[in-house]
DNA sequence: TGAAATGTTGGGGCG
DNA sequence: ACGCCCCAACATTTC
């Protein structure tokens, strides 16, 4: 009698280099489940949430059909199976949340005492958090000698596993697959969105591969260009585990070169694991300033300037272009990521919790862990963060890095007609040049809402009062 | 993975 | 031809 094993998906929504699922294929017949976890105290955004149910259908049909989809609290769903099918084992993969890790703790130790073999593995980022340590026998605090001395100098990454022989055990009970999961009703607006993408690992491969042989030899300098896209446009996929970073880390290795190109990208990947680094060891990333002086910061409570911003309706038009692909596409270009995230935060004086909330609902590849430090990387108050008095210029970074608007024209159609002088900055174009492009200032496009001088010096000196 | 203010230099216009 | 000034262009400092 082969053992019945459940292996439980969560962020690692694929078949290859899957090790709970390889481990449990190896040693019996499998349950494959996704739990939707109804306690989690961080559930995931709609934008994610529409990108997860595509997941999952895709998923689902590259386990034929197995693939139970399950609505509760996880423990109970987990329990029942158990009971119902007579499993002896369940396998996982690591999650790392402090949500996710309190839980799985306790499933553990329950199951366990039960005499039901708990294997977990490693499986969505390439080194563990508490085995990169410094000197002092403490956490790194800085990037560079975390990436440099303690991750390239820990033992190398697995190398990806292939997909395993998968035998499913024969249910005895009918589990019906959730229906709030492949209701596409209640997510109607993002079917467009989605079309974009092409979702599940099929499509995270071939993204890669794309990237590799389109844009990864132009990256460090393309990367900065929002119209070109020179990048790699996989977070989403890496954050539900379409594809493992051990297989794109692999993939850029195992080229037959190496070079500044490579290392760049390699160094974003490396970016990754230091936001999860730095969740693992401040469990509130997300809620509570790593630099405790910023808890006095006088931020500014402006509802219209949230909703200017988060509608891309600001009056700068590569604002208003990032956040509204946001809107439109459930992404962002990097570039264009630090630019909106430094205007709502020194600009408009607005708590980079609130444009952290919008980033987590709006984004596909929305991550507990990157979005957290990313944010407060931007606001100044991480670990190893940007100083606060880098402050961008949106009109400055508009005509370095879109200067001939074309982004901005594809996603604020409205300016299409402004000559490439005055695109970047409409609220200081001549009456002419608005006039020949059929623009009305506070009409057909916003006045900016904010003068870009005084907001900085205003910013700066709010900085003072908190140091 | 800035930007603005301030400092320095050197070519060219001009009296 | 010379000194003076202007001001780009670049470098350095400051936030």
């Amino acid at each position: 009698m082969p053992t019945k094993n459940i292996i439980w998906f969560r962020n690692d929504l694929r078949l290859t280099d899957n090790p709970a699922l390889t481990e449990a294929c190896k040693s019996g017949q499998i349950i494959p489940i996704y739990i939707i976890d109804e306690s989690d105290t961080y559930p995931a955004g709609k934008a994610s949430n529409a990108w997860l149910q595509q997941s999952l259908t895709d998923l689902n049909k590259v386990l034929n059909n197995h693939l139970l989809i399950l609505k509760g609290q996880p423990l109970d769903i987990i329990s029942k199976l158990i009971k119902n099918e007579g499993c002896t084992s369940v396998y996982w993969n690591r999650c790392y949340t402090p949500y996710a890790i309190k839980r799985d703790k306790h499933i553990q130790k329950t199951l366990t005492k039960q005499g039901i073999d708990i294997f977990s593995f490693q499986a969505s980022i390439l080194w563990e958090p508490w085995t990169i340590k410094n000197q002092q026998g403490s956490h790194y605090k800085v990037f560079t000698p975390y990436y440099k001395k303690g991750c390239l100098q820990a033992t190398d990454p697995r190398t990806p596993l292939k997909k395993p022989k998968i035998t499913f055990v024969q249910l005895k009970k009918k589990y019906p697959i959730d229906k709030i999961v492949i209701n596409t009703e209640k997510y109607d607006w993002t079917k467009k969105l989605l079309q974009q993408w092409s979702i599940g690992e099929t499509g995270a491969k071939k993204r890669l591969t794309a990237f590799i042989k389109n844009d990864l030899h132009n990256y460090s300098q393309g990367r900065d260009f929002p119209a070109l896209e020179h990048i790699s446009k996989i977070s989403p996929y890496l954050h539900f585990g379409e594809i493992s970073p051990n297989q794109i880390y692999y993939a850029i290795k195992q080229l037959d070169y190496s070079d500044h190109e490579t290392e760049a990208f390699l160094r974003e990947l490396a970016w990754r694991e230091f936001s999860y680094y730095l969740l693992y060891f401040y469990p509130n990333l997300a809620t509570k300033n790593l630099k405790t002086n910023f808890d006095h910061f006088p931020w500014k409570n402006n509802k219209k300037h949230l909703i200017a911003w988060q509608q891309g309706m600001t009056g700068y038009p590569l604002i208003d272009a990032g956040m509204r692909e946001l809107w439109q596409t459930g992404f962002m270009h990097n570039r264009v990521r630090m630019v909106v995230a430094s205007f709502l935060i020194k600009n408009l004086m607005i708590d980079w919790r609130k444009g952290e909330a919008w980033f987590w609902d709006c984004l596909f590849d929305a991550d507990w862990a990157s979005n957290s430090a990313s944010w407060q990387w931007v606001a100044g108050s991480g670990a190893d963060a940007a100083p606060f008095f880098r402050i961008f210029n949106p009109v400055t970074q508009s005509k370095k890095f879109d200067p001939e608007g074309v982004y901005i024209r594809k996603y604020v159609p409205e300016l299409a007609k402004l000559d490439n002088k005055s695109i970047h900055d409409p609220s200081s174009a001549t009456p002419i040049a608005l006039q020949q492009a059929g623009i009305t200032l506070g009409k057909t496009y916003p006045k900016a809402i904010i003068d870009l001088k005084s907001t900085r010096q205003r910013a700066l000196e709010a900085y003072q009062t908190i140091k």
